[in-house]
DNA sequence: ACGACTTTTGGAGATTCTCACAAATACTCA
DNA sequence: TGAGTATTTGTGAGAATCTCCAAAAGTCGT
């Protein structure tokens, strides 16, 4: 039996394997260690009965996403994050996870990381929650150590990374040797993505979307900066098959969740093309500014556009707006339209419209607009004469098109 | 019997009428007298029997186009404007033309008119011959006279037409006072119709287009005028019902017209907007520059198209141009195409360019390919597939469409 | 020259689209 | 209000398109 004075973590600990034996040992349970990113950083092995969710994080050497996923939703996670107090978790059987008990390690108002124990011979006491305290706070220096360890890597990551978008590193040797000091295997095709932010990304935030991107398993991101209200992401697309998909996928996956956990929204996700050479990525970060600039202009019209290639005619959107200010051009057949409307109070302009932008299905923009096709048909029909539109020339279609969507915004 | 040596027209006479009364009692049949452009400018009364173009030439103080048409055709014409003897011209019932004698009247190198007599109670002789050059020496005069008071009016057709084209006369009255002096009734609406030349207009074309001017008779010309390599028309559209169409035509009527007649080819027609205001003349004119330095740049583009608003995307294809110069982009769907094209040997983008100029049907695109509808089908999706192009996207069509016409441009 | 692969062509059948017509309803102007 | 016009909806025939399948022809690398 254990003397409530004593605390047997006080001791200076060789490494975090021998605090998390210890714990193991004193406690009579298994324990894992996570930093705040769940990345595991010890587990003891006294004890060989577990679950199946301990032996897939000892296996990947971090907690496995749907775990964190259900964490965060049951409601673990945040109050982990909110309290210095241990937290029982019920079993959950669907995703490998037994009973046990978690603890926050702290530094001050930051979580460093947090202190499993696996309930599987006993259940733990209030006395253990006390031991549990202790243990957390004995780990916070160790946590620590690694942390300045840490910091002072990411320093250096952020240095080269930098380097690389700005072009001031451009010698293909020279950057191999960078990312082999750096410990990072350099993938032969990469794409540079970028979120950008509403505002400024506070430390805290920072915080988070670190989080976020290390508990994310769906990518392999070799490096990652934050530029005021950008992240700016360095990531690797070797055997992707459906690249561009799955980037989007990604990126809808972190707005979302950054939306869901942090209640940080309007995040304009944009990705550069796939490169091969590490030189050209400053190519890639002007190719993802340029897409950000132009879905800044056009918000509305660029909303669901992620790539330069996919921009089309809103690449050259703002020449078109530029010339169109500074000559008086009306579409003729627009403005017949426009005044037809006015005069039967009707919405040709508006049926036109759908029409073009349901590449002139008669059906599908006919249920758009819930009317029905032979509606939709005459309709057209009537567009036809009144703009005397014939609507077999391509040529006279895009105009309709673009005028359309340039007018649409020069009312905005 | 008339004597050799004396001539029945050198006495002076009063009016053109006289003379031709004269000529018609010495030569016993009815005659007319025209000007250059087949006005009627004097015709016999003595004799009343006649044959139906005479008819109708008096009733319309000019002779019918038809008529005209046929004298060119059948070589009348061409021969009045090369020789000075009188030419004979057999019936020709399909048009109401009985047999006749015409004879040209000439100053220097220059026919002024033609005197036409008809054969309707006798055949001309030798001698008749011999006093129809007597008369037509004894016209000349009086033609010229008629001349000098043309050209004079002419000179203040001319000028009004420059000031309204520049800009210079802008006062509605003020407008509407000088059509009233120069007895021109002014069309509620106008188009301004320009022909571009190839070279400078010569005064020997400028006679010839002035005459194709005058005999046409499916337009309301008010003002014309010739500026360097430009025809200049001003063109009543008042009870027109089709009038793009209308102009159109005779655009087509005039080019075809002065490349059979005078062998003077490449002229560029181009039309303005309707304008209903006199005063908005000088835009009109600045509208139908625009489209001809347009039609200059994209010359095959733009074969077909005459007015602003049909010109669609090709009103700002040289800003695309710019830009598309200015930067590295290249469409990532061609460019796949365009590789496997080499590879291959192929022709997808061929396909490609086909189909969406084909407005994407099917049918009249397999057509134009001679290939089978199945094997576009194929293609179209093989081009889908390798180009990861979606169809379905108006966006992205409406890219290509204009990317693959941009490459074209600048490969030539 | 062989096999693997791509491309072309043809046809049958299902599905969708288009078009003309008719009837019903709405709107307009005197 | 009532005739005349504009608009919407339904129906059905015919055309066009799509989906399969299969055979033939062409191409490429070895």
């Amino acid at each position: 039996m254990v003397n409530h004075v004593y605390d047997p973590f006080r001791s200076d600990f060789e490494s975090l394997d021998e605090l998390a034996d210890r714990i193991s040992q004193v406690l009579e349970c298994p324990v894992t260690i996570e930093d705040a990113n769940h990345r595991l950083l010890a587990y003891s092995t006294h004890d060989e009965r577990t679950d199946s969710a301990r032996i897939s994080t000892i296996i990947g050497r971090r907690v496995p996403e749907k775990v964190i996923n259900q964490l965060w939703k049951q409601g673990t996670i945040p109050a982990l994050l909110t309290t210095k107090e241990p937290i029982r978790v019920k079993e959950m059987n669907e995703i490998g996870l037994g009973h046990r008990v978690a603890i926050s390690i702290w530094k001050q108002e930051e979580v460093l990381g947090f202190i499993w124990a696996l309930e599987i011979n006993k259940s733990l006491t209030e006395e253990d929650f006390s031991l549990l305290r202790k243990a957390a706070e004995s780990a916070k220096n160790k946590l620590l150590q690694l942390q300045t360890r840490k910091n002072k890597n990411e320093e250096r990551f952020q240095e080269f990374f930098w380097k690389l978008l700005t072009g001031h590193l451009y010698i293909q040797e020279e950057i191999m040797e960078h990312f082999h000091t750096l410990n990072i295997i350099p993938a032969s095709s990469y794409v540079l993505l970028v979120f950008q932010f509403q505002q400024n990304v506070t430390s805290k935030e920072e915080q988070n979307i670190s989080y976020l991107l290390k508990t994310n398993q769906h990518l392999k991101i070799m490096l990652y900066t934050i530029d005021c209200n950008q992240l700016i992401l360095l990531v690797s697309t070797d055997n992707m098959q459906n690249t561009f998909k799955e980037l989007t996928k990604f990126a809808h996956f972190f707005v979302f969740k950054m939306s869901e956990r942090y209640n940080i929204t309007n995040i304009t996700p944009v990705f550069s093309s796939i490169y091969y050479d590490y030189s050209h990525l400053k190519k890639a970060y002007t190719e993802t500014r340029e897409i950000l600039s132009i879905k800044n202009q056009f918000p509305n019209e660029t909303k669901n556009i992620y790539t330069y290639q996919r921009l089309g005619i809103y690449r050259f959107f703002n020449i078109l707006l530029q010339k169109r200010k500074s000559e008086d051009y009306e579409n003729y057949a627009l403005k017949k339209l426009g005044e037809y409307d006015q005069k039967h109070n009707s919405n040709l302009i508006e049926t036109l419209d759908v029409y073009l932008n349901k590449d002139t299905n008669i059906n599908d923009a006919a249920k758009v607009l819930n009317v029905h096709a032979n509606t939709l048909n005459y309709r057209l029909k009537r567009i036809a004469e009144i703009g005397e539109i014939d609507f077999k020339d391509p040529n006279q279609k895009i105009t309709l098109y673009i005028d359309l969507k340039l007018e649409k915004h020069l009312r905005m």
